[in-house]
DNA sequence: TTTATTAGGTTAACACTGTTCATTACTTTT
DNA sequence: AAAAGTAATGAACAGTGTTAACCTAATAAA
């Protein structure tokens, strides 16, 4: 069966290269600018061969949404070196921001859209946030060793990991919506876009270490 | 020259139906839900007739932007007469979640859409974000008064308020993202939103009423 | 071997979208 | 009465996601 063999191969490696194509235009033009026909035209097929491979635009962006955790869930993983829980916790941070401050169109799609969200309501498989699941299994984990060093004492994990979650999301959504920037520029203190995010997390880190 | 009184007066009332027509579709269907035509036709006038009032959909959505920093400063506004400071910033944080929650359309086009902050930036008037101003303006005087109070000491105000407003725009959006509903139905903890972002916000309310 | 079936891909079309241009109908000014 | 200005419009442009109908080429069944 090495005809049938091949044959399959060639069709996920469609699928691949559509995702690619996709990729390609979102990062650079963004999610609205990234249209079926645009990516048709990129891989030279005709638009409806993409709904072949993907059940819609959605599906899609969450195949997306799924490549970006992969992206953060590995630099997350190598984060899991630093022995200390507080500092590990501290790095899961700093990392969470740089990851959206360079990656705007993939953080958009993983914790901005609502589309990726329904899709997983619609579908037909389980419908779990694994990839969710999955990152913020790292951030309790993390919390969880934080109380044994005598952080967070008397607070349950799931609260805090959440709580921590929101506050870094609020930083970087704000930075990729651009009202953090135009905030500092209607109270004329230009300040690099990097510093103010760099100092609002510190500011957290701080009122977290207050916890011990 | 009461004739083009009543005229000029016609042409506001128009402009004023145009932007209630516009809230009307939004608060029920959501921003890309309600197009020109939708507007148009609930208004009984031609689609291109709008292009007359209005510059183009981010004008539309600009004014509701607008409409929406009106609706939250009136409720903040009334939020002065909490003589504490620090009861009067946790008040602050408890309303903002809540105009979110029961506001989510508003919410949306203030603090998550980019479109109204292109609009400020293309707009020919100064591109000031006066509407975030004035808001992070409240903000700003609650947090030097809880200084005085003997909160937040050798912070720098600014920081301290922009780190606030991140805080509880990261649980606001995340819920209106469907994402923290998500992440509670797959930790399969069926928690009540109203109670999990409450939670959020009182877990933050301690870390800041540690800085004392 | 011939026929039937099926999978991959495409063309054409539907029902939309924001936006603009040329044109009409009407009022005001000259 | 003629010219200028204004409000409103119909038609059109260039796009969007998506689907039904169709074609072709390879496979499976007769």
């Amino acid at each position: 069966m090495g005809i049938t063999e091949r044959k399959q191969r060639h069709k996920e490696d469609l699928r691949n290269r559509i995702l690619e194509a996709a990729k390609k235009l979102f990062v650079q033009q963004g999610y609205e600018a990234t249209s079926i026909r645009k990516i048709a035209k990129e891989i030279e097929f005709s638009p409806t061969t993409i709904y072949i491979y993907y059940k819609d635009k959605n599906d899609i962006i969450y195949a997306l949404h799924q490549e970006g955790f992969n992206m953060l869930r590995e630099k997350f993983s190598t984060l899991m070196l630093v022995e200390n829980p507080f500092e590990r916790l501290k790095a899961i941070g700093k990392t969470y921001i740089e990851f959206g401050r360079t990656n705007p169109e993939f953080y958009e799609v993983m914790f901005m859209m609502k589309e990726p969200m329904d899709f997983i309501g619609n579908s037909c498989m389980d419908d779990k946030w694994e990839d969710g699941e999955k990152v913020f299994g790292i951030l309790e984990q993390t919390i969880t060793e934080c109380q044994t060093k005598g952080y967070f004492t008397n607070l349950p994990v799931k609260l805090v990991a959440l709580q921590a979650w929101t506050a870094v999301h609020g930083i970087v959504s704000l930075y990729i919506s651009q009202h953090l920037f135009k905030l500092n520029e209607t109270l004329g203190l230009n300040y690099d876009m990097q510093v103010v995010t760099d100092q609002a997390f510190q500011l957290f880190s701080t009122y977290l270490e207050r916890t011990k």
